[in-house]
DNA sequence: TAGTAATAACCGACTGTTTGGTCGGCTGGC
DNA sequence: GCCAGCCGACCAAACAGTCGGTTATTACTA
C-alpha cells in the first residue's frame, strides 16, 4: 500500500535496509493501526516495502515482533518504579511522581505502549505481558493505600478503586494523544494531575 | 471448547435454540476475549455449541454481528444525549449527568460498549462506527466549552483536554469493571465524579 | 384429537482465499 | 570475501462463507 522507504543507512557493513529497531517501529505502527490479529505479514511486508520473508531474517516470527514491543513498554513502565522519586519521600508525592513519569513514558513510547494496553491475552506471549502489567498495577495499588493510610488522600473512596481510575485516566491517554500536535507531555502530566489530584487532595485549609 | 446450553424455551413456534438476541450476547462476549479479528467462526461457533453454518441462519456473516452489537452500545449512549438532564440546565450540572448516565450504560450494557471502544476502523462498518463515537465526542466537547464560558470549570486548561481526559476515565472502566463484583453503577459514578468533577470545579468559598 | 402446515433453528460436507511460515539462492556496501 | 539484508516460489493450515437437506416445536384444521 505504502511503498517505504528502506530506512537510514548506517556506517555498518553490509546491505543497507531495515535493521530490528527501525523494522520493530513500523511493525507497531500498522499493529496499532490495524490491530495485531488484523495485521497478515503481507500487508507488513507492503508496508516496510520489503518481501515477507526478509521480515524472517530478522524475527523468528510475528509473536517475535509482539514480544519485543511489548518488552520495550514494560520495561520502561518498571524502570520508572525504581526511580528515587517513586520509593522515597511521601506516598502521595511518590504516586503523583509515578503519573507524571507514566504520563511521560506513555508518550515517549507511545506506540509501544499503546500495544501494550490492548493485549488481550491471546497467546503465551501476551499471557506474560498482562501478568507483568498486573503487577505495576500492584505497585501503584500500594503508594494508593499507604497515602490512604499516611492520611494525604481522601478516605471517601476505597484507594483500589482510586488506583484504577487514576491509572485509567492515564492511559486512556494512548486513544488520541499524538507528539507534536500543540501539546506537551509535560502540559499532559499537568492537565492529568490537575484533574486528578486537586480531587483527591484534601480541600487546601 | 465450552458446549453451551442452547438458550431458553419461549412460547413462540419453531425449534427451540438461539435467536438473534441471545446468540449476539454470546459472540460478543467471545470478540470481547478474544479481540474480534482473533475470532474465527469455528471457534464462536464451538462457543455457541452450534455448527457454524448455523450462525448464518441468525446473520448475513460476521460483519453484521459486529454492526449490530456497535450499533446497540451507541444507540444507548446517543439516547442519553437527548435526555431533559443533558439538554437542560447549567452546562456543568448537564456535563455531570452525561457522565454518570455514560457510567451507568457503559456498566448496564458492559459487553457492547467494550467491544465498540475496542473498533479501530479496519472496515467499513467499524468506520462507520468511529464516526457516530466522533460525533459523541463533540457532544461531551460542546457541553464542556458552555461550562467553560458559563464560568463553572478552572480555566486553567484547554476544554477539549478536559473533555478527553473526563471521558477517558469513564471509558477506562471497561478495562476492569465487572457487574455484581461489590461496585454498583451509583457507587462507580460517584467515584468517578468525585474524583475528576472535585477538580474541575472551582474551590467552594 | 390426529394429522398436517408453518416455522425457526440446526447440520455435514464442501469451496475458494488468506494466512503464517519455509527454503535455497541473490545483492550491495565495507 | 564477508556480511547484513533481501527475494520469489512454495506449502499446509486456518479462514469466512455456501448449499441442500434435517429436526423440533407450535399453530391450524378436518
Amino acid at each position: 500500500m505504502k511503498p517505504a522507504k528502506p530506512a537510514k543507512r548506517t556506517g555498518r557493513p553490509g546491505r543497507p535496509g531495515y535493521d530490528l529497531d527501525s523494522l520493530l517501529a513500523v511493525a507497531v505502527k500498522v499493529f496499532n493501526e490495524k490491530g495485531y490479529d488484523g495485521t497478515s505479514m503481507d500487508v507488513l511486508a507492503d508496508r516496510l516495502g520489503i518481501s515477507k520473508s526478509s521480515i524472517y531474517h530478522h524475527v523468528s516470527g510475528k509473536q517475535e515482533l509482539l514480544e519485543l514491543a511489548l518488552g520495550r513498554a514494560l520495561n520502561a513502565l518498571f524502570a520508572a518504579t525504581t526511580e528515587t522519586g517513586a520509593t522515597e519521600g511521601r506516598s502521595i508525592e511518590r504516586l503523583e511522581y509515578l503519573v507524571r513519569r507514566s504520563v511521560e513514558i506513555l508518550a515517549a513510547e507511545l506506540p509501544y505502549v499503546t500495544l501494550l494496553l490492548r493485549v488481550r491475552g491471546n497467546s503465551a506471549v501476551e499471557r506474560r505481558a498482562l501478568a507483568r502489567r498486573r503487577e505495576f498495577d500492584e505497585f501503584v495499588g500500594n503508594l494508593v493505600i499507604a497515602a490512604a493510610e499516611e492520611g494525604d488522600v481522601s478516605p471517601e473512596v476505597d484507594p483500589a478503586l482510586v488506583a484504577r481510575l487514576l491509572f485509567g485516566t492515564v492511559n486512556s491517554l494512548i486513544e488520541w494523544y499524538r507528539p507534536r500536535v500543540g501539546i506537551s507531555a509535560d502540559d499532559l502530566a499537568d492537565a492529568v494531575v490537575a484533574m486528578t489530584f486537586d480531587g483527591l487532595r484534601r480541600p487546601r485549609t
